[in-house]
DNA sequence: GAATACAGTACTATTATAGTACCATTTTTA
DNA sequence: TAAAAATGGTACTATAATAGTACTGTATTC
């Protein structure tokens, strides 16, 4: 099974639990009580969220976090982006280590790889914070401009 | 980073390997010399992919492995679900746990989690291992029926 | 200036993955 | 018919990545 970690799926709550209230700011404690996750935890990704630009934060007493943009302009590639890094699928397939790969003469795959990566990434972008917050909206999946169906 | 296990980049260069050559019967051995493992990693990718139905095997001497259907018949998802198990994101986004989750009132995004993988899904089974065998050809993301933009 | 809340970093524990070994079964061949 | 070669299945160990926690620093409000 492909799968993201456990601390993702929380982000994307924490995301989505915002994505309901967008103009107030919201505090670490009310969010981790509102999902369901520890405070620390909940700390931790709120940080890498605001880190990542996908979160604007205010200190002080009445401080808090709130979306640093709508709804409609976050998609998952941002928020997995955020928490896991880029959207690769293994360490050759990454565009920041090129020549990782130990044995490229028998490695033909690089490149289909490389696409298969930009084909699930294509997809996660499909999908914004604002359908995730409706309970069930059909995803758009856009092909690529080059992409067509061999005839 | 969404990513898949070493075990499963092996698997894909394996069977790149044999669709190379399908006609012809593969030992062990030869495959882990050819794509670069151990042979005690190599036996165990060849027996999940052969209990997956994606590859034919014969015993004895000059027994071996082959690709049980064309390559153009094999995608990507056969041969990720073969070794990782189903895809999905998450585990209460697999069909097979349905109630996992344990907080059912605040998870709204549970059913387009599902979606989610349905795309990613979908990208990964627009890839068949024919395509992966050619240095580089376009990959087709096809769109499912009920895909539509949201006007 | 005290309290509150975010920012950053480093560390520990847990879990999942990768890798290995062993024995059983089937087929060929000498 | 026996030995060799190859796959089939399972269980175990070591490693590595993830999850979780703690601590210190900085900004803002009252």
């Amino acid at each position: 099974m492909i799968r993201i970690g456990k601390l993702t799926d929380y982000g994307i709550l924490i995301m989505t639990y915002l994505a309901r209230d967008p103009a107030r700011l919201h505090a670490a404690q009310e969010i981790a009580q509102a999902v369901g996750i520890t405070l620390p935890t909940a700390n931790k990704l709120l940080k890498m969220l605001a880190r990542g630009g996908l979160l604007d934060s205010q200190r002080g007493t009445k401080g808090g976090y709130s979306l640093a943009r709508e709804p409609e302009a976050i998609t998952m590639v941002d928020i997995i982006g955020a928490l896991e890094g880029p959207v690769g699928l293994t360490d050759c397939g990454t565009a920041q280590q090129p020549g990782n790969c130990q044995r490229e003469r028998s490695c033909s795959v690089k490149a289909n790889w490389q696409r298969i990566s930009q084909a699930v990434n294509d997809a996660l972008a499909g999908v914004t914070l604002a359908e995730m917050t409706v309970p069930s909206q059909p995803i758009r999946i856009f092909a690529r401009p080059s992409a067509q169906p061999v005839t």
